[in-house]
DNA sequence: TTGTATGCGTTATCAT
DNA sequence: ATGATAACGCATACAA
């Protein structure tokens, strides 16, 4: 049993192809004129064989897809599919649909993401560049869509160095993180860990930076053994917790770069017999949703990820209106979280 | 700066459009003749272009998208990720992409995600079947689809009763809720509650009649306060548990219906200034990737949802090869998965 | 070994 | 108000 096509329709309305393509394209009743008979004719044979158009075909025709590309660095990471969430509502409300990739370590480059959303013919792209620091490749890559002028949209911190003109929602931990320390600093703690899991060690510089800058500015070491960097696994947090945990003099305070992997983190601090916050403090990035239900209710900072990619799909569809405009930026603050994972230093 | 297209290859090569399509598509050398030097000559070409095939035009020609649908329930439970992870592995090593859709609750029906299939025409199609009980339409759309013999999986429980003929990934919670309950029984719990939040109700129905069951098995009443119903949400099931724990008689263990929701249930029973397990028991379903470093760890029921994707997908690419033959059913089994949070009832 | 011609399903341009 | 026809980019049967 073939699908039926227009020719179909039309051969079952009596009518030509193309009448059956103007009823289906100006439904609303716009410039063209189509006797309400035949419309209802047309429609009644639609209903009848159950006729969906080929969106391959209307594509090739129309050329374009009514399809956004989206890379995210870790689909596992609940805070990418709140940015997700967003970018999906905003599309899908002006008649767009989303093709998600994410970065895995290995399994497959940024090179094959991109040569398939180039393959696919996507009509914009909006992305959390990581991948950017990943290869030489993969940011020629990104050159060749931008010099077709496929339009492109950001989700990225303020320092990212990335030559490129296009669209970006800025928003990054870098400010946010000095207040964070100054509120553990007041709080006495002076051994601060930092658990640096992230699949992409430039996405957390921002984190990082601020960090030390922080503890620059209170006259505190850098101690270089309070930084663990491991990778992007809730495992991975976890063994990095242990890991600080362990030293000689272990910190009183612990920021993980994000709340995802504050769960391997707090999870490792009981296996150790410690109590958040009275033996040590916790504190995540991001506020994913099943923060605020952590036993203790973790104390974190907010970015709205769902809110970036609604800005950024609207800069693109903005873009997509008019190709010519100037690249914008939009800039989102992040927020302070107090919840139940800090307290005092103990002593 | 239009993209190229095969005939600016051709022309950039000296060759035919033909030519180009040939040292495409028989790379690895088959069974279409091209000399070395003219395929060298065409590679260079499209390397100097950068060159990439439009998916559509070649969707369109061969009548195939090498893109399987994959319809979830709810995008944020993990259980549901590690399914699409599955499916999306064994899709991508044989070349196929996924376009993944769920099904909020009301944002876009089960009708749109079909209607959005259709146009998209979809290869193959591999689902959790539970928009099948939200409505008629739905499950007149699903037949229409089979009807034109599109290649469908369900990934489902056992006594789903869905009439259409499909291939099958069975596994349900039905024979291991006996288990749990078994073992709860035998630690000397009696009054044992049940958070059955989920999007669609009759996808959580293997645990709840089994739940029943048992306690009848066991002389116990089946106390309908006892069961409370609430929405797939973590908010959801912090709600539902905090009725429970008000009951007059509180319950003594609880069972919910997904390890996700069940981090909600632990936050309410702390909010209570209960302990899990000495004064209640906790047991989840599906053994999400971070049960295991909740704080208690958390006992579970895993049904291996990777697995289950992996081999849905198997299914639906054997049936791609031979659309022919009778429909096929694999079942996969369920694992008692004993951890931190739960023990004997306390007195 | 390579080139020519045709059609996939759609939409848009031009006639009627 | 409606119908014929030409593209969109590609793959393939067939001719050379």
């Amino acid at each position: 049993m073939k699908r039926p096509t227009q020719a179909d329709v039309a051969r079952l309305a009596g009518v030509s192809r193309a009448t059956v393509s103007y009823v289906l394209n100006n439904q609303t009743g716009g410039g063209v004129p189509i006797s309400e008979e035949t419309r209802q004719r047309v429609l009644d044979a639609i209903a009848e064989l159950d006729y969906v158009p080929d969106a391959r075909a209307q594509a090739l025709r129309s050329g374009n897809t009514k399809t956004i590309g989206l890379i995210i660095p870790d689909i596992h990471n609940p805070h990418f599919w709140e940015m997700a969430d967003g970018v999906e509502q905003e599309a899908n409300a002006a008649g767009y649909h989303i093709l998600l990739s994410s970065i895995p370590p290995e399994n497959k480059s940024a090179e094959d993401i991109f040569r398939n959303l180039s393959h696919r013919r996507i009509d914009g792209l909006v992305m959390v560049p990581s991948f950017i620091y990943h290869s030489e490749e993969a940011q020629k890559t990104l050159a060749a869509l931008l010099k077709r002028r496929v339009p492109v949209v950001g989700m990225m911190s303020d320092q990212a160095e990335v030559s490129y003109k296009f669209d970006r929602v800025i928003s990054d931990y870098r400010e946010i993180t000095v207040d964070v320390m100054s509120h553990l600093l007041s709080l006495q703690h002076r051994r601060i860990g930092f658990v640096f899991g992230i699949a992409v060690p430039d996405l957390g510089s921002d984190r990082l930076l601020a960090y030390r800058k922080s503890l620059q500015a209170a006259n505190l070491p850098v101690d270089l053994n309070l930084i663990v960097q491991c990778g992007p696994t809730i495992e991975d947090s976890y063994q990095a917790t242990k890991q600080l945990l362990e030293l000689p003099s272990r910190p009183t305070a612990l920021l993980v770069i994000n709340d995802y992997l504050a769960i391997g983190a707090l999870r490792a601090i009981k296996d150790s017999n410690l109590d958040v916050p009275q033996d040590i403090s916790l504190f995540g990035y991001d506020d994913i949703p099943l923060a605020k239900y952590l036993v203790p209710r973790l104390s974190t900072a907010s970015k709205d990820g769902e809110k970036m990619g609604r800005e950024a799909t609207r800069l693109l569809l903005a873009r997509l209106e008019d190709p010519d405009r100037p690249p914008q930026e939009i800039r989102l603050p992040a927020r302070l979280i107090l919840r139940e994972s800090t307290g005092p230093a103990p002593f």
